[in-house]
DNA sequence: TTCTTTGTTCCGGA
DNA sequence: GTCCGGAACAAAGA
């Protein structure tokens, strides 16, 4: 699932390779993804040029020429893939691509240059929308969200001052978007991991070493993720779909059974529900 | 047919 | 009014 180490790695080979390009066409497959796709509105973007592309959370804003900017959210299985001439690139280390999930080819936008970007969304839970850039940060899904985790506003004061008298579980604060934005279910079980934290803790009673750990390694997490996506992504050209060989390491995540993975330690890795999502930790190891 | 996946939003009880 | 937990919702594959 894209999360904001994803989505970085998204933005950063989108601005790579479809900078300065001049939207020539636009086709639409489906009526709607999360929301309703309306070819009238997507005409406006015709013959704009891309100014610059960034990432706010897990949202990316591709802004345009007229003062315009498409919003995208990838949703669950949303995925760029960028045709240049020939050649295939898909944007991020994460997917899997084959000729059967082409059906899934919702929006294709076409650039000058013979260039092409395809969105691609099995599950249709992501979403592209164009909005005014004035408006952007008024926009519904912008305006709340809380500080970027790799930001120096995300620090220990910020994080002691939401939390205090909080009866919420650590789980919970950290997958919550107004405390801080872009993390979502995997790295939280991955980050609690590494910080040897149990995610049932009560937030108000963590103390400064617990907060200190959390905030270095949520920092170090993603960094080094997003570090990772960046590295294996020159490995995908070509549409065969066989491109891609990088494992995903997790500690926790989807491994509930399995044994822990810390030094000397025989324990297995459980699987509970918190705030209605999977959770996985290690009952020895996080306490 | 039912269950699973996720981020977001909404609702009800305290 | 606020806080918090639980559930609904979207689509599709197993």
């Amino acid at each position: 699932m894209p999360e904001l180490p994803e989505v970085e790695v998204v933005k950063r080979s989108l601005k790579k390779k479809i900078s300065d390009l001049i939207i020539k066409k636009v086709i639409i497959n489906t009526d709607k993804l999360r929301y309703p796709l309306e070819k009238k509105v997507f005409r406006k973007i015709l013959n704009k040029r891309i100014l610059s592309i960034q990432r706010r959370s897990k949202y990316l804003f591709i802004n345009l020429t007229s003062s315009l900017t498409i919003l995208v959210h990838l949703g669950m299985t949303g995925k760029f893939i960028i045709l240049d001439g020939s050649k295939k690139y898909r944007t991020s280390f994460y997917y899997q691509l084959n000729s059967k999930d082409e059906k899934h080819n919702h929006v294709c936008f076409f650039f000058n240059k013979n260039i092409k970007l395809v969105y691609n969304d099995v599950r249709k839970f992501g979403f592209i929308k164009i909005l005014l850039t004035e408006n952007l940060n008024i926009n519904r899904h912008i305006k709340l969200l809380g500080p970027e985790p790799l930001s120096k506003k995300f620090d220990y004061k910020y994080f002691k001052n939401f939390v205090n008298k909080k009866n919420r579980k650590i789980k919970d604060v950290l997958m919550d978007q107004k405390f801080v934005s872009g993390l979502g279910n995997i790295y939280v079980n991955e980050i609690l991991f590494s910080s040897k934290l149990n995610p049932n803790l009560q937030v108000k009673k963590l103390s400064l070493i617990k907060i200190k750990k959390i905030l270095s390694f949520t920092k170090k997490i993603l960094k080094k993720s997003i570090k990772k996506g960046g590295s294996s992504i020159k490995d995908f050209y070509d549409g065969d779909g066989k491109a891609g060989n990088f494992q995903q390491l997790f500690n926790v995540y989807g491994r509930e059974g399995e044994k822990c993975l810390s030094n000397r330690c025989y324990s297995k890795i459980t699987k509970i529900n918190i705030s209605n999502r999977a959770t996985f930790f290690c009952n020895t190891c996080q306490k």
